[in-house]
Order: structure tokens, then sequence, then C-alpha cells
DNA sequence: ATGAAAGCGCTAACAT
DNA sequence: ATGTTAGCGCTTTCAT
């Protein structure tokens, strides 16, 4: 296939192969600029490519980052693996691609797979509330960042997490809301117990608090598959349709509904629809993240943006920040600062 | 990390390296069951895992795929990425991911790195036209499935075409449209050069004959950014917005609008919504690929499914056909049949 | 039935 | 400034 060996390249450039290796590793100034551009030049005719299997076999370092989502037919985390692939990319590093499907021992069996293999950088997108299980291998040099999950007191010490900061988050959908002027406005999501649902639960009540709106309306859908009452896609939006279904059909229907994700916001706004109204005049609906979706979907959606081609970027640094192993440093977060994205979905109340 | 080799299972169960290999590699015939046995629990005991580097120096055979696409921030590339990786983990293999973003240059340089990595086997889902370009890597070995892409007449030998039957799908929309009535069709795409814009056109226009209805109105906008006039995600919309709008303005607006793909259909809904009228009464429109977002779009969208998994899984066993390297043999094609969904977004056209 | 040993392509001491 | 060389962990002849 690629046939050429670091050994052809040292013999047609009349060289060792530790110059070809040094001038391959940056080490340039070991040698002669002319025998630098010679070697160069040699690289380049031949058509040289490093192989991987063995610089890795040799320093135990693969040049590939793992990344573990729940599923990339998400668009959500279709989003992060295209920007985190970018972002390996420029430093020549490549991502190998795991779908968890939300099923925590696969999810566990992939980490451990992908370290048996030699991979020393993981982000892990993860459904598991507690990240125990994987602080053995952070200790032994394993880079672990959790994605789209802020810290907690029982974190691994050593584990970087990259997060929007869903408090603020949702606490400026809650001000955007009674700033239309709604009062009544409801909260709906799978069973919070997620630390992201629970923190954006957390920023809109304070929102409404601060403006002196009494404890809005929870519908909190009990979860149906999964043991942690985490949905797929399409769950998630069915889940928005029947949770709203039961509020606009209540006794003292809400005037908005602000959905925990996007995915939800949508199964909302079917509900409202069904029941005959419009989204956006006679009921507000607002949803969170911004998936692509959120734009094209009809009314486009009000919603809070992550900015995700960073959040990747940052995620991917992480990985490489120095291993420190010291057992008393403090876990790190990064929370990054969400956007509100006013469109369609929300407006003022009617009368 | 991991730390325990072949040689120290050899030594702990008190056999040879070359007796562990055997036994890894499936060769239980050439040792005593005890034998084998003492082997296997002693492996279960250290926790043993082979090492996939030294595995792939020795062998040249990594248990890595490669995947590039488009962008999997696309659905429609989400789910094959989420279905070929699964594909992938029932044989052990892993799937690296690689986005092309559209760019030519950056496809064939992910090909290239690919199989310099000493990767065996790709699934390409390519932009361009020609594949002529890697026919040189598949004489060499390479194992390259083109998915999302029917046979060409220079078609590399020994490349496999992996693609549902456009020209039925389009096929069996055009007839579902004709028999609720409809009579004035429009079709809207992006310059028709690719092959499977290609295909549908020529399928749904067969359909069309076959009724006797006179050739419909074609609106194909033009390419703005790439080169062969394809698009991302929100600019397919975007045609559809811009053509829909031009062709329901216009002196003899179509009742029924079918467009190229479902991102597509979705930017042709807001035109219409936007003109003051009403998707699935007024006007029809219907979509193609059946993406999440069309069961999830409001109203939900009529279109033709691909059936992704079992393309995928496709895709991946393709890649393990045996390389025949007779130069005589014919490209292959692996066609699946397309199935149409009908949802709220077509009806009878109104008087 | 089992073992010994030669590399796969590369990096990094350690020479020179 | 450049070269020599010993492995990294594994598979696979070739012996025994």
């Amino acid at each position: 296939m690629a046939g050429i060996t670091i050994l052809d390249v040292a013999r047609a450039a009349g060289v060792s192969t530790s110059t070809v290796s040094n001038l391959l590793n940056g080490r340039t100034g070991r040698m002669l600029p002319e025998t630098r551009e010679r070697v160069e030049s040699t690289i380049r005719d031949l058509g040289y490519r490093p192989n991987r299997a063995a610089r890795q076999l040799r320093t135990g370092k693969p040049q590939v980052i793992g990344l573990v989502v729940p599923s990339v037919g998400n668009p959500y985390w279709g989003a992060l693996a295209r920007y985190l692939e970018a972002a390996a990319l420029t430093e020549g590093y490549h991502v190998l691609l795991c779908n968890s499907e939300r099923d925590p021992a696969r999810e566990r069996q992939y980490v451990d797979e992908l370290v048996s293999d030699g991979i020393r950088g993981i982000v892990l997108c993860s459904s598991l509330p507690s990240l125990e299980h994987v602080s053995g291998l952070i200790e032994d040099g394993l880079r672990l960042v959790a994605f789209d999950r802020t810290a907690q007191a029982d974190d691994p010490v050593g584990l970087v997490n990259v997060s929007v900061d869903n408090t603020i988050g949702a606490e400026l959908m809650g001000e955007h809301l009674v700033s239309l002027g709604h009062r009544r406005i409801a909260f709906v999501s799978g069973a919070i117990r997620s630390v992201n649902r629970t923190e954006r639960f957390a920023g809109f009540l304070r929102a409404l608090e601060r403006a002196g709106i009494a404890r809005p309306d929870v519908v909190t859908w009990p979860g149906s598959s999964s043991a942690d009452g985490t949905f797929g896609d399409v769950e998630a939006a069915e889940l928005g349709r029947v949770a709203a279904t039961e509020l606009l059909t209540g006794p003292n229907p809400p005037s908005a509904i602000f959905a925990v994700n996007d995915m939800t916001a949508i199964g909302v706004c079917r509900a409202v629809r069904d029941a005959g109204m419009e989204v956006g005049r006679e009921v507000s609906v607002a949803g969170f993240d911004d998936i692509v979706l959120a734009e094209l979907y009809s009314p486009r959606l009000t919603t809070v943006r992550q900015p995700m081609k960073e959040m990747a970027a940052a995620a991917f640094r992480a990985l490489h920040a120095p291993a420190d192993g010291q057992p008393t440093s403090q876990a790190t977060s990064l929370l990054f600062r969400p956007e509100l994205v006013v469109r369609d979905s929300t407006a003022a109340p009617v009368a």
C-alpha cells in the first residue's frame, strides 16, 4: 500500500534513520540545515508517511482520541462530533467514534476498550450521574473530559468537565419570558435527575423568583425506558407532546412553556397545535441547545445556544493538558456562556 | 494502564507466547483442551487485552475502518455513522470519523491518510461525481464502499456502491402525488448534476409520464458555494425556500412540490407558509430520505425512507468481502428498496 | 502439542 | 552532527 519506511528515506537521503526520525519529531536543531533540506525533499519525493501503528507501539501514545456519545444520530451529538473532529484534525489527531446508545454498560465497556487500545484521551458524554468508575483510569494517566456535564462533589480527581452554564442559560430564558409579560410559565422535562436538567430548572426558578412570580407549574414526565429516565430523540419530543397536552387541557393553562431542550420543545409545539392553538401567539414555547433543527423548525424556535464549536475545541485542548498526577489537585470545570436566541416561537401573551 | 502483555500471560500459564497467540487467533485445535482452559482462565484472571497497535504493526491490518462523510452534524450522515458503528462493533471493529465538509481536497486527503495509516476499509460518502482518483488505492487492496451513490460507467474496478434505489423511490412519490389528484407538480433541487439527484428526477418523471401528465415545472437552483452545486444543511433548506417562493408567486403555481431531499422540503414548507398558505392543504410538499426531522416537523413530512440501518450493515459487510484483484470483475452495486412514508404534508389538492 | 525466534516500522538512548 | 541499536507487543514460520 504505502510501503515506504523510514529506512527507505534514510537510505535515499544518505543519512541514518535517527536523523529522519529526529526531523519527523521536530528535533531539527540536531542537524545541519542542508541535511534537513535533503531529508525533507526525499520525504516528499518518496511520498513517505510515518506508520502510526509503529509509532504508537513505540511511544504508547496513539494519535487518536476517543469520543463516546449517546448517539451521533442525534443532531446535538452530531454537531459535537463534527467540531471535535475538526479540532483534532488541526493537531493531526483522529477521532474514534463510539455510540453508547445510553447504555451504561456499553459506555463503560467502550471506555475500557479505548484505554486498552492505548488511547490516552477520551471525551465522554456520559448518561451516568457518577463518573467514579473511571477514577482508576484517570489515576493511571487517562485524560478524561466529561462533556455536557458540570463538576460534581464526587468527581474523580483530574476529571475535566466541559459544559455550557445551564443555570445562566435557563435564567436568561426565564427573564426573556417574564419580560415578554408571561406570568404562568411551565417547565417541561423528563424526570429531573440529570445534572444539567437540575441546573436548568434552578436557573429558570431564579429568574421567576427575581420577578416575584409564583412557583411555576412543573411537568416532569417519568422515564419510561432507560433506568435513569433519559430519552432518545423521538422519545424526548413525545415527552414534550404528552406533558404539554396535559398542561394545556388542565384547569389553569400556562401562556408559556419552557422545555428542557429543543427536542422536547418541538414535541410541546405539536401539542399546542393539536390543541388548536398557534405557537408564538396563544402559547409561547422555548427550548434549549439550539440544534440546527431549531432554526429550521416552524415556527423557528426561541432557544438558548450552546457555543458548540468553542466547547468542542476546548474539550480537545483539555485532553492535552499535562497530566499532573497530583492526587490533591481539584477537578476542573470549563463553563461556557450560553446565548439567548429569540426567534418566532415566543411572543407577548395574548390579552 | 493495561500493561499486561502476551508474555505475562504465557509465563503465568506456563506456556509459550505462541500458544497464547494461537488461542487468541482461534487456532485452538493446536493445543490440548486442558492447556487451552488454563490459558483462557489466566487471560481472564490477569485481565489481559491484546494491544491493537502491536497486532496491526505485525499483521498490517488494523481493526479499524474509516468513515468519510460530508458532516456528521447533518442528521442523515449522523444516522449512517451511528448504524455503521453499531455494525462494526459486532465484529470488534472501530470507526474512525472524518468530516470532509464537502471539500474534495479534504476528502481526498482523508482517504490518503487513512490508507497510509494502514486502514484497509473505508466507507466514502463522496461529493465527487467521479471516484477515479481512488482506483489506484483499490488496486493496491483497499476495500472502498461508496455510500449514497450508484454505479457509474467510469467506476474503478472493485468499488462497491451502496445506495437506495433513488429512481424507484422518486417514482413511488410521483405516483403518490398523482394518485392524490395532483396534476401540476414541481420538482425542486439544486443544480441537477449529482448522481442521486438525476436519478430522483428521472424516477419522478417516469411516474408523471405514466399518468400522462405534462412535463412538470422544474426549479433548479444554481449552486452558490461549492463547485458541484451541493449545499450544506441550512443552505439546502434555504434553496427550497427561495425556489418555492418563485414557483408559488409565478403565473401557474403547482399544487404539489416534490423536493430532492427532506432539508430542501423543509425550506419549501416555510415558503408555503410565508405565502400565507397551509402545507398539506393548499400545497402538498414531499421530501426524500426520511431523516428524524421529517417525523418531528410540523406538519409531519411525507417522504421516501431509506433503510439506513440495513444499508449501513451492508456497507460494513462489503468491506469484508474478499478482495479479488481480478481486473476484469465488474463494479458492484447494492441497491436498497425505498419505502413511501405518507404523513401530513401531502393531501388531495383543493378544488 | 508446544516452543524459540525473527521481525513489523518506529523512537530514543547511547555511541561516535 | 549523525549513526547504531535495542526494543515496543504481537504473529508466524520453523523446530522440536
